[in-house]
DNA sequence: CTAGGACATGTCCCTAGGGACATATCTGAG
DNA sequence: CTCAGATATGTCCCTAGGGACATGTCCTAG
């Protein structure tokens, strides 16, 4: 339920059609929060169908541009502070970390470096971003210091997911004899 | 469709039953794979169906334990080398951040903390756990020693986001005045 | 003037996941 | 003997999300 919530919030920096938010998703959010465009005109449609936005303007091409109603800010206020934040993280390769021992070693090490290298691009993609932002490309507005913020949690996550997988790659495959086996 | 996988993965370290699986999917994998008893249950019925996993015996309180069996085997094998890894990550945490530019200094601040204690908490979770498993406390084998990597994802992913918190305490609300509209 | 491509909005269907609810079985405390 | 509580397995419904497919609109290159 936090695509919603999320078109709020991108609406409350500005109107915006469903097109605007369905590419800000994906070049900002792409890896941390994806969402298509299908969710997301059904999504405003629903938005605008209880208040929380409005048409703001119709565009060429059938574009419609929405704006954040007083209501809509209000939801998006009580969202960021009275509801409980989610912290469900559903990580596929860390789940596919537990039966690593389930691969022959040099699998395994195919693995580790071919996700080593796709984190560490993220990784340095996220910190073009950064130094961008810090050169004032994207001005000083409070909106752009919070997608800092954002950023910086992508650099930082991605770099740990890089140098874990690089770590990995130097962990023995196992202990062939255990400790009270041997003699 | 990965816990399908993960079931056929936890499997091939032996049998278990569906009580047993949901237990170990709460306890280790609650916060990077979460999965509830229904979903397992009826994945496993599935599984059988499929041949890909049998029942090994039946217990006390209709208790069914499930041995994975080679084609289930060959599987998961394949899904491990031959599937493409799905990198989807889905955080509301830093979906929120987005938005921060929308709280007020305390409420953020206050967010700020209880994120970072949170996090700060998993984090020390998961090293109690690395640092039993390098005592020995769960043998040897393997598949602890995967067990060891993944726990090593979260005590660095949930570090680097606990750290992240606690820099975003410090980064100045927002720029009052830009810096070519001064004088 | 016409065809390709970008812009822009949608429908539809299927699966995965969350969560409430239901039920059977066994153990142990009183 | 009885009842609470842990063990163990399920049904059911609803929503969110992925992805294929459909359609309309405008611009521009040839």
């Amino acid at each position: 339920m936090s695509l919603r919530h999320g078109l709020l919030g991108l609406l409350a920096e500005g109107p915006a059609s469903g097109y605007d938010l369905a590419r800000r998703f994906t070049e900002v959010l792409g890896s941390i929060w994806p969402a298509q465009h299908p969710k997301i005109y059904a999504e405003l449609n629903k938005l605008a169908a209880e208040g929380l936005v409005e048409v703001e303007s119709e565009g060429p091409r059938r574009r419609k541009a929405y704006r954040i109603t007083d209501p809509g800010v209000v939801e998006v206020k009580r969202w960021l502070t009275d509801v409980d934040v989610d912290h469900t993280m559903r990580l596929q390769p860390l789940l596919r970390s537990l039966f690593f021992w389930m691969m022959d070693t040099d699998e395994l090490q195919r693995h580790l470096e071919a996700e080593a290298s796709y984190y560490r691009e993220l990784a340095d993609q996220y910190r073009d971003y950064a130094a961008r932002k810090d050169r004032g490309e994207f001005g000083y507005s409070e909106q752009t210091q919070s997608m800092r913020v954002t950023i910086e949690a992508g650099i930082r996550l991605y770099s740990a997911l890089a140098d874990w997988a690089e770590w990995a790659q130097t962990v023995p495959p196992a202990k062939p004899t255990p400790p009270h086996a041997n003699g």
